[in-house]
DNA sequence: CTATTTACATAGTTCGCCTATGCATGTTCG
DNA sequence: CGAACATGCATAGGCGAACTATGTAAATAG
């Protein structure tokens, strides 16, 4: 980091490389639940699709950042512990839609309350404004996820 | 999320579910900066070392809350690279010191320059309270990953 | 119709995590 | 003092998570 001069871009520099750090450490020590052996963008997936509904694998692959065979892998795991199922798309022959099972749906609220009942003690302890400033920060954190510019 | 009734728990379990997913989005897309392969532990390690000095791998294992092989195996490819040095530590001759080397202090500065030039245009459109929400927010997730019940 | 693009599966590789195990050193206690 | 136990870390093996490369089939464009 170059602080020789205080300007608001350094200064926005500093903040970018702590935010990224912080949320890199939350999301390892908060995201990994004991006895949910799942990666975060598995529980991602299925939370997508539960918002969304059926999706293509092509589009879970845009919104999640990673490679198409690395999601048909997934989508193959998960289609194995039967939280999704795969079916052609009838739109296109080439493509296959994944939708979540209530089995998939099951297992993610299961994940959320297990993830949830390691935080919540934690949100309880800070100021009411310290809460909002979280819920703030994790609606921005979502709206600058979702910058094209983060491609 | 069980949406029964409002109460206090359930909306900060809400909070923590959203928290958790936005931090986990954040992080897989802000984190992984195009060039740098290394996951976002090795990095937080490259830092850590930087801040404290010279620490034993159980050190790194307990902060990093990733287990001993893991981390041996990672010190040896960061020792791969150059940036860091392993040495026997003096005080305790069954324990391992890893010291940031200025190779790693450089490349672990690269890497925050390359994700900063990434996420600081996204803060400059932001209001001065929505940033300040977030670096009060990085505060407090910084805080939440410290806390012993993360562990 | 041909050429190009798109969608996804497969193959191979490396990294990132885990558990299990083993060796060496350090500590405690009878 | 020596045995039992604890600690620190390296190695081995396994699986998931990511990647690039490649191939097949369907869709699109000219």
């Amino acid at each position: 980091m170059t602080a020789t001069h205080g300007s608001a871009g350094d200064r926005n520099d500093r903040t970018a490389v702590d935010l990224i750090v912080a949320a890199s450490r939350f999301t390892r020590r908060a995201g990994r639940v004991p006895g949910f052996t799942y990666s975060s963008t598995a529980w991602r997936v299925l939370a997508e699709l539960e918002q969304r509904g059926a999706m293509r694998i092509s589009d879970l692959v845009h919104l999640q950042r990673i490679t198409q065979p690395t999601m048909t892998a997934l989508v193959q795991r998960l289609e194995g512990e039967g939280w999704v199922t795969r079916e052609p798309d009838p739109d296109d022959g080439r493509a296959t839609l994944v939708r979540l099972t209530e089995l998939g749906a099951t297992a993610l609220g299961e994940y959320r309350q297990a993830a949830a009942t390691r935080i919540t003690p934690l949100l309880a302890e800070l100021t009411e404004f310290d809460r909002a400033t979280l819920v703030r920060a994790a609606e921005l954190l979502e709206r600058m996820s979702d910058d094209p510019a983060l491609s």
